[in-house]
RNA sequence: GCGGUUGUAGCUCAGUUGGUUAGAGUGCCGGCCUGUCACGCCGGAGGUCGCGGGUUCGAGCCCCGUCAACCGCGCCA
């Protein structure tokens, strides 16, 4: 027999029964009865109940094990009575009878319980991921994980595409974020840089002739973390594609994302027509540009019904350059309660405020009463609230109610006071909610109801809606407005959270302007300007968009690319409106320009972020729970010691002397 | 670098207006228990209330400072 095991924690059932096998794994769980004692025997692959009693050889050893020592047993397959079944577990039907017993490691008392979902402190579990990896659901999302890497490498090399690594320690390519520097010890004060992204490398791919390329790549960036951002290091499906057009990337990458969700998305839809949005829209329609689709609601502009309206501080507003009102509809949000916390969560987020409206119906049955009890006092009845009312209900075909108002109005004419209790008695019951929207908040009073009326219509709003206004320079409030979006769509439960929504946002501008006017690109500088050289040579830079796109899924930036500028002198020229000399740009990227001089195919690509995806399809919210070994927010490895002090021996090795750090 | 939240037993948390000896669950240790699968019952150990200062007759609670963790901003083509 194997030294430690005949079969794993999850093999055994009805059909082993009578076996002698052997076990190994952790001690997920005693229950020890005194005279019977079960241990759940834990495996990567599953849980077997285990037991003895004292006609075990080895029952006094039994009795010492505890949680997460390593063991192995030797026993007997039993079947359990049908009561017995434990339907939870694979191996349910049956339990084994220990007759030996070899403790392989023991275990000291836990730091954190490995047993149970219970939360606990994230610096314990980073310090002990070894323990907390044992958990269920790490394990779960680990395992995830692994099978995620491993559909995409066949889905990839399915559709004609080859992996290529490429190099780790290589050149800094200042392209974005800060770098991850190297020293060199055969090259005194010169220093190697861990890619940001195999960017350079892949279009030298494309160079070479490969065609098409693609790389479970490690990523490293020298940058803050963020729950939905790995420090330090992450991985990215990174691809590149010759003799394609951005469609083309769109077309092939689809199929390969869609298949991964449908696969591994555990039933969640996965919407197969992926919108293309432009970067402008998604600014007006969402507030940024990785919008969560499954909230249904969508900007508008609405400065046209502030315009000269006596709400004043829109009114003047609007008499500024480049200025704008922007309406949030809030379908379901007409309260005063819901619409006053909205406005504080806005001021919280840094703004003055979010002016309001909500619409709530005019309730018929209300005005009915009222005109009741108007008659009771012998006071005016005004008959004409009752015409209109008969009329809306005509118009919806609402022939029984109609036959119910004309009743209760001929009650009054007649002045039957006994009747006239039952009517006030029923009238509630009939007409609960008939009523037409009216505008109500001090906004509203503000602008007056028919410019409120406006907007209603213009946003498609109805009684027991609100909306929410924003205004000034659309930069100024667009990413308030786009958190606000999501604050309400959830709030109001208007986003279906058990799905996932696709959609590529497209157009994005080359460049952009910061507060001192000058012109820097506003994304990657390798992207391929929409209109070639011509359009960079119009003179105004942040009018040239690129053919650059991201897709984004249920709020988050999934995957990101362009159609790469391969010609060098529309890059010289690019690189020239952002500032940049021709010497300059050699110096950067000379080897990949060097290269375009030499029959450079045009191509593009694009590269998805691995850990992402996995926290998506595992639904989690923080990217250290689809990460075996993450940082912490400090970019820390509690459990390695990293980073930490090198040698001297180290530092002279590598011509490196540490300056204090001054406070 | 800045802002927010949190910090009480190994772990998860409660702790009222500032008032006697700081509690519960879980885990740990000991005892009992032959059918549990979150086993049960009895007992025990375990705390400088993150740290430092202040106010007060009296501080886990109030004030100031500080440290740490997380979340966010900056940053991240």
């Amino acid at each position: 027999m194997h030294a430690y095991r005949s079969h794993t924690c999850n093999d055994l059932n009805a059909s082993d029964v009578g076996q002698t096998i052997r076990l190994a794994g952790w001690v997920h769980r005693v229950r020890d009865h005194g005279g019977v004692l079960f241990i759940d025997l834990r495996d990567h692959y599953g849980m077997t109940q285990v037991l003895a009693d004292p006609d075990s050889p080895v029952f006094s050893e039994v009795e010492k094990v505890r949680s997460e020592w390593v063991i192995r047993i030797d026993g007997e397959v039993k079947a359990r009575a049908p009561e017995l079944v434990n339907d939870k577990i694979a191996t349910g039907e049956v339990e084994v009878f220990v007759r030996d017993l070899e403790v392989l490691g023991e275990a000291a008392e836990l730091p954190l319980p490995v047993f149970g979902d219970l939360d606990y402190p994230e610096e314990t579990r980073l310090k002990y991921r070894f323990l907390d990896l044992r958990r269920e659901s790490l394990h779960e999302n680990i395992m995830l994980r692994s099978k995620v890497v491993s559909s995409i490498r066949t889905r990839m090399m399915d559709i004609g595409f080859n992996e290529f690594q490429t190099p780790i320690i290589t050149a800094s390519s200042p392209e974005g974020a800060r770098d991850f520097l190297v020293p060199s010890r055969l090259h005194p004060g010169k220093f190697y840089a861990l890619p940001q992204a195999p960017q350079q490398f892949k279009q030298l791919i494309m160079v070479a002739g490969f065609d098409k390329y693609f790389q479970v790549a490690p990523c490293f960036r020298d940058e803050d973390p963020r729950a939905d951002r790995s420090p330090t290091d992450f991985y990215q499906l990174d691809l590149e594609m010759s003799f394609v057009e951005q469609q083309d990337v769109f077309d092939t990458i689809q199929p390969v994302i869609q298949g991964v969700f449908e696969e591994f998305g555990k039933g969640r839809p996965v919407n197969t027509d992926w919108p293309q949005i432009s970067y402008k829209d998604a600014a007006l329609w969402y507030g940024t540009d990785k919008p969560d689709l499954r909230n249904p609601i969508k900007m508008q502009i609405v400065s046209e019904h502030f315009k000269g309206s006596g709400f004043k501080i829109f009114a003047s507003l609007l008499e500024n350059e480049g200025t704008e009102i922007r309406a949030i509809p809030a379908p379901k949000g007409g309260s005063r309660a819901f619409c006053d916390r909205m406005n504080s969560y806005a001021q919280k987020e840094g703004l003055p405020g979010m002016g309001y409206i909500f619409w709530r119906a005019r309730n018929h049955a209300e005005i009915i009463g009222e005109c009741i009890k108007n008659w009771v006092n012998q006071k005016a009845v005004d008959q004409s609230d009752f015409d209109v009312f008969i009329r809306n209900l005509e118009q919806e075909d609402r022939m029984e109610d109609v036959s119910r108002l004309n009743k209760i109005r001929s009650f009054i004419e007649s002045g039957d006071a006994l009747d006239l209790k039952e009517v006030l008695r029923l009238q509630p019951v009939w007409f609960p909610d008939v009523g037409d929207p009216e505008a109500a908040g001090p906004l509203a009073k503000n602008i007056g109801l028919g410019r409120a009326e406006a907007i209603r219509q213009q946003l498609g709003l109805e009684a027991g809606d609100a909306a929410f206004f924003l205004g000034g320079k659309p930069k100024a409030f667009e990413a308030v407005a786009g958190k606000a979006r999501v604050v309400i769509g959830e709030e109001l439960g208007l986003t279906d959270k058990d799905k996932f929504e696709f959609c590529w946002i497209v157009d994005f501008p080359m460049y952009e302007a910061d507060e001192d006017g000058r012109i820097d690109f506003s994304h990657n500088p390798f992207s391929m300007p929409q209109g070639g050289m011509a359009a960079l040579e119009t003179g105004d830079p942040e009018s040239v968009l690129g053919y650059q796109y991201d897709l984004a899924c249920n709020g988050y930036e999934l995957v990101s690319g362009a159609i790469r500028n391969h010609k060098p002198e529309i890059m010289f020229k690019a690189f020239e409106l952002a500032g940049y000399g021709q010497d300059e740009v050699r110096k950067r990227f000379g080897g990949m320009i060097n290269a375009f001089t030499y029959g450079a195919p045009p191509h593009g690509g694009c590269a998805a972020g691995i850990d992402r995806l996995v926290m998506l399809l595992a639904d989690e919210t923080n990217i250290r729970e689809v990460i075996m070994f993450p940082m912490n927010q400090r970019a820390e490895d509690l459990m390695m010691g990293a980073p930490s002090e090198p040698t001297n021996e180290q530092l002279r090795d590598l011509h490196l002397r540490v300056i204090p750090q001054e406070d």
